[in-house]
DNA sequence: ACCTGAACACCGTTCAAGT
DNA sequence: ACCTGAACACCGTTCAAGT
């Protein structure tokens, strides 16, 4: 634990954060499938044996990466979470969030069901596997809090053998299923364009995510309050940058 | 068109049948990635070449291999489908037969979010990727066929936006994302063991499942109609082999 | 102590040579 | 006309040799 060891370990964190970056440009330029290791060694200064020291295999990398990609989707979640609204109304806001990052971060939604399909996690090195998971148990215990509070507040009643965990998984599936199956572009999902893509992407998760709170009987009711024109102000107010860049304002979808 | 050619033609198919009922055994042995062309050509008398001359590349067999399994669960919707009973009772009928299907055939699960994720399908022929596309939208077609006569009679009225297309979607993308999150075992679904895993997977899926037909507003909505009572009676006759055959019969989680 | 890159094993795909 | 299997390209991983 001297100063050199402490500057080295530094250095080892720095060069590793380059990996990724690097890791994550391959993939957004060349897909999945583009990135190699020999690659991604090339595009450092250093060789595959150096890259071998930093990450187990080809797995611990993809660990890594979706991990880096997990974290941004927990600060988007983030500033849904801490908005002052009603529970439903602010689900529905981390809703919109999980929407706008699956736009913002298509190659994650692509990268992740294969990480989930493939064994790649026992693959990986054990620190860096919990590292995932740590992370996306925040996803997830940020809903579950919502949906807690949702039950404390009593707007949110559940029966039999419901549960909290259960509608948030419920709620996480639809985001994974819609999101697998509209960029699959298969069977009756085949859009015509990027575009259309996009907005058939984010009305059918926003119609069937209303309809499964509805379901539980979250109050208020689609029917008694106007989600929409909260998530119209939500893009104009917390998520203004990137419906921006995105070019959600003002498209006929949202203002359907 | 000799018969000679005709022979021909029927020892091809035969071959080619061969070829993925071999595919098949070494998925099921040995995991997707265990499947090598070169294992798939030794298993059988013929070599690489030949192998070459049935399928374009890999991608291809996968592509044939998944249109076998999803011609097996088609049959499965199909049993369903022709039950004489109320539209919202066969849908709940249909969503108990896709679960036993995933129950049945776990490798299909396994494998189909790998093809939807990479771009298997453009890589394989047009041919087989189209066989595959039909099969799928025979089980698409079977469940909106539902919702259809769900419609016709009333039991289903549509708000707004909503469309039967929108509604299907979200069911097939809640199976899909439950039969993901359950099969990775990750964060909050770590599963302590196998029976335990399915377990969690049907009461995910059903629950979720009814939710958003209630949310839809399908009647008779759960909390008129014991539908658990149904997907019992369900297991003791329409797919009381199955049942039998998965240990499904008097299990804790369905008697509940 | 740290880094290199040749070498190995494996796998998808092709094609000249056989029958 | 049909089939073979050696050969090639590519990629993940290792490790003896360098500094």
């Amino acid at each position: 634990m001297t100063p050199i060891s402490d500057r080295k370990r530094q250095e080892i964190a720095e060069r590793e954060r380059n990996y990724l970056d690097l890791a994550l440009r391959i993939v957004l330029d060349q897909g999945y499938l583009g990135l190699t290791m020999d690659k991604l060694a090339d595009a450092t200064e250093y060789s595959k044996g150096t890259l071998y020291q930093h990450f187990k295999n080809k797995e611990d990398v993809i660990c890594g990466l979706l991990r880096r990609l997990q974290i941004l989707r927990l600060e988007f979640f983030g500033r849904a979470s801490e908005l002052d609204l009603p529970p439903r109304q602010r689900i529905t806001a981390l809703g919109l969030a999980a929407e706008l990052f699956v736009l913002a971060y298509p190659e994650n939604t692509r990268i992740e069901p294969i990480l989930k399909a493939t064994s790649i996690r026992e693959k990986a090195s054990k620190e860096r596997s919990d590292a995932l998971e740590e992370v996306e148990m925040g996803c997830f215990n940020s809903v579950l809090k919502i949906a807690q509070s949702g039950l404390a507040s009593g707007d949110l009643k559940l029966q039999d053998g419901d549960s909290a965990e259960a509608l948030v998984i419920g709620l996480w599936a639809m985001h994974v299923g819609v999101g697998l199956i509209a960029n699959a572009g298969c069977g009756p999902c085949l859009a015509e364009n990027e575009a259309a893509n996009q907005a058939f992407l984010q009305e059918t998760l926003y119609a069937n995510g209303a309809r499964l709170l509805d379901g539980y009987g979250w109050l208020p009711l689609s029917k008694d309050f106007d989600y929409r024109a909260l998530r119209q102000e939500l893009l104009r107010t917390t998520f203004s940058k990137e419906a921006q860049s995105l070019g959600l304002l003002n498209s006929p979808t949202q203002t359907r």
